[in-house]
DNA sequence: GAATCTCTTGTTTTT
DNA sequence: CAAGAGATTC
């Protein structure tokens, strides 16, 4: 294959990126401006150009779907696998290091990663064990703390007693919490990327042989790197000294930095060309390229971007174009509610379609999860197959995270956080009571709680009822434990197995409720998502493996399958499950929409309270309303054609009825680029111009109230006499899905014909 | 010890 | 409206 294949491609500003030969490279890339396609076709350079093998390249991505996506896009490009290269996320690299050397990073070969979830577990039980108050000083924060902590590199021991006086028990509770993950082999996600910062600091000869290895490194979206991450980069490129011969190249847009709240910090861009070019010789030094040139949305849909986020103040400073036409204006429409929101996004749907165009190139964005529930509803309702992102995935699922601490115990018996999740999961006799027994009596012989459960049992400790469940459940495990046996069973069969022994399926298969059937059908999925696994492996770890023979360093990469599969359910939680080449709208929230773009776009909820969300308002300093800003800006640059934005007027929210004016956002776009469906009133001042009548509209949800006189009984069905709060009493004329919670339509005696969403109704 | 009921409380975004 | 904690009953 010839150059001008990856050349040609390209405007000059793009070209001149690719080629660099600055050491050290930086690449201000605005939404739209081709920076994937930058990022790609400069390892196609490096490789088949200057001759780099893809064995000392590392590229660094944000999500794991990034990384698939880069790997597939310069093997298409180059027209060869490249195994060896290596792709992830700061996590994922972080992951493979510490397996490849857990010895050197003072971990146990089969260390165990734990999700946020787990974690706020340990620390509620840690806290429980210190008699803190968890009222007073909710888990919540303290986990904020801690991670917050890790991400800024510090440890409990580092910190200064000093600086937490009267907050003392901060620093006792992260010291007490580091232990127990070390003496059980979890490690968290902050505890990743600051243990293999560590391991380059600690272990010079680990660090060394990296350094030989890699000669160019990539990172995209440069802005949401955060210190530690930054730190890691900055020590394994060399500190700045001139013998080491690593390129940097990093990728980002200061616009659309959006993980601040995750301990982002922007200023690395800025820092970056100060920081990464103290060392380099004259004619080897940085070089800052902007690309500008937006080739994704119309022209209205970029003026829209550009005005709004011109109100930010301490930008880099890019203004981008499009050689595009002006295209149609942006739509704005005001619901009355979010029913009526939805319907309206569900009509447009219907309308694009109608005129031949994609399903999959429609996305649906909100700030927060929740707000996927009504649209959901409505594209049901209208037949049209969507897809939701994120949310509750797949891996954090209570049932299947039964399920995997069931695997995790069987694989570590150390494992006390998987051994306390499981130990009365399904229900087998075993109370709060013995639990507190065993917990007492590992603390007292600093043991683990498998080992004490073993000496309870022997010196006859426990009653004998308590024992017997005791001693079942710990047969149990030892019967899950595959490795005992010396068979050589598949993963797929050891989960199969352990799934089988736990009876999980059978005791939510006993409940006969809609959730209780769900969790049968994730935990009958899991082993699909284990055969999956097993299929198509993990690219990171190829690319390990097929580079482990080369060097000694790299000898020790464990490949335990799974240890392999708990990692991957940790890290990856599930995104991609399914589905995923099915023709369907996709709905998501703005944060995972980054590196996205669809051809029609529905941004919705843009209130003032949900969008700026009402945390960022209360801020003083402004940083977090900024942060939301780039957010907005983030939802309107996803668009290529065309853009529809969407607020409610009223917003059922914990169960209430809430007023919501329309977000400032939308009155920092320009009038001239805008179309309003329905007026937007820009009072902002009173609430006296918003009705929160809902009577005019044919269909709303039954407004709970809470009270004990509203419970349903049973199943709701036709012909059936209900009684509702606001609307009075009624006949069910027609019903769609099952149960007490169901969508009915309702003759009332005096408000005519309603079709609801009655959860909650009295009958009559 | 388990199941059920009652009450409070809280909710952004994700590796 | 959800989940979680605490109290009560079986």
């Amino acid at each position: 294959m010839d150059i001008s294949q990856i050349l040609d491609p390209l405007n000059k500003a793009q070209r001149q990126a690719v080629c660099s030969e600055a050491q050290n490279t930086l690449v201000l890339a605005g939404a739209g401006s081709g920076k994937t396609r930058v990022l790609v076709h400069r390892i196609a350079w490096l490789v088949q150009v200057e001759n780099v093998s893809p064995y000392s390249i590392m590229a660094v991505t944000f999500t794991n779907k990034a990384a698939a996506e880069m790997r597939f896009r310069i093997e298409n490009l180059l027209k060869t696998p490249l195994r060896n290269m290596w792709v992830g996320t700061f996590h994922g690299l972080a992951h493979r290091l510490l397996r490849a050397h857990w010895k050197d990073a003072k971990l146990v070969e089969n260390f165990q990663i734990i999700d946020s979830d787990d974690q706020l577990r340990l620390l509620k039980r840690i806290m429980k064990e210190m008699g803190i108050d968890d009222k007073q000083h909710p888990p919540r924060e303290v986990q904020w703390f801690i991670n917050d902590c890790k991400d800024n590199g510090k440890r409990s021991q580092q910190l200064n007693p000093a600086d937490f006086r009267g907050r003392e028990f901060l620093l006792d509770i992260y010291y007490r919490y580091e232990e127990l993950c070390q003496r059980t082999g979890l490690v968290d996600f902050a505890e990743l990327l600051l243990r293999a910062h560590e391991l380059w600091l600690k272990q010079p000869h680990v660090l060394k042989h990296y350094q030989q290895r890699f000669s160019h490194i990539l990172v995209d979206e440069f802005q949401d790197t955060n210190t530690i991450q930054y730190a890691w980069l900055k020590v394994l490129s060399g500190n700045n000294l001139p013998q080491t011969n690593i390129h940097t190249f990093v990728v980002g847009d200061d616009d659309q930095s959006i993980y601040g709240w995750r301990g982002a910090k922007i200023e690395h861009i800025r820092e970056f060309c100060h920081d990464f070019n103290a060392g380099a010789s004259a004619e080897k030094a940085a070089e800052t390229i902007k690309l500008e040139q937006n080739y994704r949305s119309t022209g209205n849909i970029l003026q829209a971007a550009n005005a709004v986020i011109a109100n930010n103040t301490e930008r880099l400073g890019k203004e981008l174009w499009t050689e595009d036409s002006e295209g149609e204006l942006l739509q704005i429409y005001r619901a009355f509610n979010e029913i009526d929101e939805a319907a309206y996004v569900a009509g447009q749907i219907e309308k694009w379609v109608d005129k031949g165009g994609k399903r999959s190139d429609i996305a649906i964005l909100y700030r927060s999860n929740a707000q996927s529930q009504p649209h959901e509803y409505e594209l049901v309702k209208r037949g049209i197959p969507y897809r939701v992102y994120g949310g509750l995935r797949f891996y954090e699922r209570a049932e299947v995270k039964d399920a995997l601490a069931y695997m995790r115990l069987a694989a570590n018996y150390q494992d006390d956080a998987a051994f306390e999740r499981i130990i009365n999961t399904p229900a087998r006799g075993i109370g709060l009571r013995t639990v507190e027994i065993i917990r007492a009596a590992a603390k007292n012989n600093e043991q683990f709680l498998w080992q004490a459960v073993q000496e309870l049992i022997e010196n006859k400790q426990l009653s004998a009822r308590a024992a017997t469940a005791v001693q079942k459940f710990i047969y149990l495990i030892e019967e899950m434990d595959c490795s005992k046996k010396g068979d050589h069973f598949t993963l797929v069969e050891q989960v199969a197995h352990i799934l089988e022994l736990s009876q999980l399926k059978q005791f939510h298969g006993r409940e006969n409720t809609e959730r209780a059937q769900a969790k049968v059908e994730n935990l009958q999925e899991l082993i699909n998502a284990v055969k999956r696994f097993d299929d198509e492996g993990d690219p990171l770890l190829e690319a390990v493996k097929e580079s482990a023979e080369l060097n000694d360093a790299e000898q020790q990469v464990l490949t335990n399958p799974m240890s392999e599969f708990l990692a991957h359910a940790a890290l990856e939680a599930g995104e991609g499950q399914a589905d995923e080449w099915e023709e369907c709208v996709q709905l998501m929230s703005l944060h995972s929409a980054k590196g996205l773009e669809f051809e029609l776009v529905f941004l919705t909820g843009v209130e003032q309270g949900l969008f700026p969300h009402k945390n960022a308002l209360q801020d003083y300093v402004g940083g977090k309303l900024e942060e939301e800003r780039r957010l907005c800006y983030v939802g309107i640059t996803r668009a290529r054609q065309q853009l529809h934005l969407t607020h409610a007027e009223s917003r059922t929210m914990y169960g209430r009825n809430e007023m919501a004016l329309p977000s400032q956002f939308l009155s920092e776009i320009p009038a001239s680029l805008v179309s309003e469906v329905r007026a937007v009133n820009n009072n902002f001042s009173s609430f006296d111009s918003f009705s929160n009548n809902n009577s005019s509209f044919s269909s709303s949800y039954a407004s709970p109230g809470g009270s004990a006189d509203d419970r349903a009984e049973g199943e709701i069905s036709i012909g059936q006499r209900v009684k509702h709060k606001k609307f009075g009493e009624g006949i069910v004329i027609d019903k769609e899905g099952s149960g007490a919670r169901a969508r009915v339509q309702v003759n009332f005696d005096y408000e005519g014909t309603k079709w609801l969403m009655l959860s909650i109704a009295k009958l009559v």
